[in-house]
RNA sequence: GGUCUGUUCGUCUAUCGGUUCAGGACCUUACUCUUUCGAAGUAAGAAGAUGGGUUCGAUUCCCAUACAGACUACCA
């Protein structure tokens, strides 16, 4: 029997939640569920600098709107906390001195500066980006090139240094990808990242392998962004003796824009759609980005139409709850290629999420999304006028413009639209029915509809050329439900006080 | 520049070497149905990047080329 499932997702509070970003938790979500593991939130905020304030909340309150929520996590706690790295910050430290004691790392004591000159004396053309590795290190100013002795001296002197990986010369390194099978990279290739910055903090290489080990990390999802810093990461383990603990790693394919190039913030502005789970707006910065939430987004819908983005269970099926998700997931269906983000598609998901979602459980939805609508509406009532015209909105938003005529009379009447076939016979017309329909005994949409075409029939008249009068009374505008079943909802008499306005005006 | 990864209709994808027009969905168009607008239904449109292999047979396996993306910070 192997180890029990423990899969992390590892934000970074430096800004919002993207697409990208959601998915990785969700695939980590679903693969926990479905091996009955456990699902962690660790929070990287080693970058100080970086570090933006209410970004954590951010990111929990995303992953409870889209409900799911972390086993473990700075919030929920369990047994492998704390989960926030600046809260770790003093045991990263013993982890890079012991690289450092083994041969495997070593101090840096480059200035920025230097460093700068360093990459612009050694630029060529060739070499557009030289690297602090190992045709570099030896002359630059580190623990290597110094000395034991002077390398003690600046050390106690306080000098300010990093600890860097010593990346060794021209060796195969190679792990197997869940997603894409055999990876095989050269140790030359990388650069001696830094492990232990001048700050004390680790940075992400150090940490997420010290990180993951502590906390029995057992299978790690992430962008492929991160393939090219797996030799490091994978040396990492290996000199630190954990090797046999390593966690099975997935590298995600990225979600692209309309363009082709990783999905960012630029895309959304671009082209006016969300990018992020919910609203968020870096103070910092003064940036604002809109997020699929409160765009009218329902949160089924959402994590939805991003597990699809790159996974399918090989069936035609599209829409899953999230425990069919649970169910049919698995890694090797997820496809390696990156997937473009297509926002008509999102749309249809939303789609068919209103259509399916239960009424009770969208006017919840409805409440939440504009409570200056819905908040103070009858419940019974917002049922009933949710029933009639889900089956037209895509989004939440499109909700109000489709049945505020249920909650208010119209403000203005399109009678352009029926006025040049206007006539005295219509208008008396519309007199009597309003009579009838006042000692309707049974107010049916039936009821109503057979009054309406039993009087027309009376009056020689088409029912079809009332029906257009009739609909802009109670609604103003041509669009909405079917006219009797609007007539029956908003009541007997709001339909004669309606008609009685339109009348009115239709005289003028 | 280097390294890594990828490549099936415009987009998301199915196909785990072998029937059938390479299937489904989004999208677009037409029609039907509602004598409002959605919706719905029907139909149509549209693809294996290129060139070599391997094989009786390749979209599927291998190689090359092309193209695309990612990475190349004391950011994650």
């Amino acid at each position: 029997m192997s180890k029990p499932v423990r899969v992390r997702f590892a934000p970074s509070p430096t800004g919002g939640l993207h697409l990208g970003g959601v998915r990785t938790v969700l695939y980590n979500y679903l693969f926990a569920r479905k091996h009955g593991g456990k699902f962690i939130l660790r929070i990287e905020d080693t970058d100080q600098s970086r570090f933006v304030p209410g970004a954590e909340q951010y990111i929990l309150d995303c992953l409870k709107w889209c409900s799911i929520e972390p086993d473990e996590s700075s919030v929920h706690g369990g047994d492998y906390g704390p989960y926030r790295q600046s809260e770790r910050k003093a045991s990263y430290r013993r982890y890079a001195e012991q690289l450092v004691s083994q041969g495997h790392a070593y101090y840096a004591f480059d200035t920025p500066e230097e460093l700068e000159a360093m990459r612009t004396n050694f630029k060529s053309t060739e070499n557009p980006s030289p690297q602090y590795g190992h045709g570099i290190r030896d002359q630059m100013k580190n623990s290597l090139t110094l000395g034991a002795t002077e390398t003690k001296a600046l050390l106690d002197a306080g000098t300010p240094h990093v600890i860097r990986i010593k990346m060794p010369k021209d060796e195969p390194v190679g792990f197997t990808d869940m997603i894409r099978g055999a990876v095989n990279f050269n140790t030359s290739q990388s650069d001696d990242k830094v492990l232990l910055k001048a700050d004390g903090m680790p940075t992400y290489h150090l940490a997420v392998v010290v990180d993951d080990y502590l906390m029995k990390i057992t299978h790690a999802f992430r962008g492929e962004e991160w393939l090219n810093s797996a030799p490091v990461h994978l040396l990492l383990w290996k000199y630190l003796g954990w090797e046999e603990e390593m966690p099975e790693w997935a590298h995600l394919p990225l979600i692209l824009g309309p363009d082709g190039a990783k999905l960012s913030k630029r895309h959304g502005s671009k082209y006016g759609f969300p990018i992020f789970a919910m609203n968020w707006t870096d103070m910092a910065k003064n940036d604002f980005t809109e997020g699929f939430k409160e765009r009218g987004f329902l949160p089924e819908a959402f994590i939805n139409l991003l597990a699809v983005l790159g996974w399918n269970d090989g069936t035609p099926q599209e829409i899953y709850s999230k425990e069919e998700m649970v169910q049919a997931f698995s890694m090797d269906h997820v496809h390696k290629g990156g997937a473009q983000f297509d926002f008509e598609k999102a749309k249809w998901y939303n789609h068919e999420w209103i259509k399916k979602t239960e009424n009770q459980i969208l006017v919840q939805r409805l409440i939440d999304f504009e409570p200056e609508h819905y908040a103070n509406q009858d419940a019974g009532y917002l049922q009933q006028v949710v029933a009639l015209v889900k089956d037209r909105c895509t989004l939440l938003s499109d909700f109000w413009q489709q049945s505020a005529f249920f909650f208010h009379a119209p403000e203005t009447l399109d009678t352009d639209a029926i006025k040049p076939k206007w006539n005295d016979d219509k208008a008396t017309f519309f007199d009597i029915v309003k009579e009838k329909l006042v000692v309707l005994e049974h107010w049916t949409a039936t009821n109503i509809e057979a009054t309406f075409k039993e009087t027309a029939t009376e009056k020689d008249l088409k029912v079809g050329e009332l029906q257009l009068p009739f609909r802009i009374m109670l609604v103003g505008g041509k669009f909405g439900p079917g006219v009797f079943e609007i007539a029956s909802v908003i009541g007997k008499k709001e339909t004669e006080q309606r008609i009685i306005t339109a009348l009115e005006q239709l005289a003028n």
